[in-house]
DNA sequence: CCCAATGGTTGTATCGTACAACTTTCATTC
DNA sequence: GAATGAAAGTTGTACGATACAACCATTGGG
């Protein structure tokens, strides 16, 4: 059981290095997109209207950072920002056609790029990730709320 | 299709951002250690004698960040640098038994930490982690020395 | 009206990393 | 055996992503 959690161990460290790598680079050749911004192009996509304190929150960073994040996404017309006419303090931020047309491209590349791994799988193994990631991704959300 | 690229696109990011905070996050309370200097220390743990070209490349960092990395494990005792007699422009990395010690600490919480996410699932998703996972760390490997 | 709370911004610092230029050591070749 | 070039490592410097703290602007409730 030491080498298993040894086993483990390594598979994990592993997994975030990599995939990082394997999501992020050649993603979108042309435009330099942080994982981050990535991330808040979907999230804006699905839920337009969100504040920035709320994008925050969804993205697990700092008001700070996100400000200087959404900042440069609307420098790049990705995003907009428009006050909120009922709370001036806030802000409504808005995916532009141009983000959603970058978003969709990076999904279809990350498409692409996981059927070019699903074929070097056998079917089982493919199964397996199927049913097994979204539940690894479910319990690690779940924990983190608890804990952390 | 685009429904499903989209989720695969959502899925994979999560998963990088959500891994490094589950894996990462609280993992050594009083000892700050970084992902690189603990797969690091798990590198050198299973291969004694390593050049810090070699565990730069099993690390996929470039040399000098390596360098620095190396030099500061070896400030803190985990790890210990002897030029070899044979070859005096290269280091052989070893670990020492203060870094074993850590690293194996590491690997026990992590799997403490599997156990808890393993115990909500269900057994069908564990088995299909237990072989999709691998699988997926493999494809991504070989993707990456084939193309970028 | 004032005051506390909320949303956002700005100043500053840190960490991990890369790239380029450099030093030291070695190997080859003439 | 001296010169040249490659290899391993180090150091200077820069950058990107982030956090924290202090600040400004707006709002809503006593």
């Amino acid at each position: 059981m030491d080498a298993e959690a040894d086993h483990l161990h390594h598979l994990l460290l592993d997994l975030v290095r990599t995939a990082e790598f394997a999501l992020m680079d050649g993603l979108l050749p042309g435009r330099e997109l942080s994982m981050s911004q990535l991330l808040a192009l979907h999230e804006l996509d699905h839920r337009p209207g969100l504040s920035q304190r709320e994008l925050a929150a969804g993205l697990g960073l700092e008001k700070s950072s996100v400000s200087r994040m959404v900042a440069d996404l609307e420098a790049n017309g990705l995003v907009e920002r428009h006050r909120d006419p009922d709370n001036r303090r806030l802000y409504r931020l808005a995916i532009t056609a141009e983000g959603r047309r970058l978003h969709r491209r990076a999904a279809e590349v990350l498409h692409e790029r996981y059927q070019r791994w699903a074929a070097a799988m056998t079917p089982g193994e493919r199964e397996g990730l199927a049913a097994g990631l979204p539940a690894l991704l479910r319990v690690m959300h779940a924990d983190r709320h608890d804990h952390g």
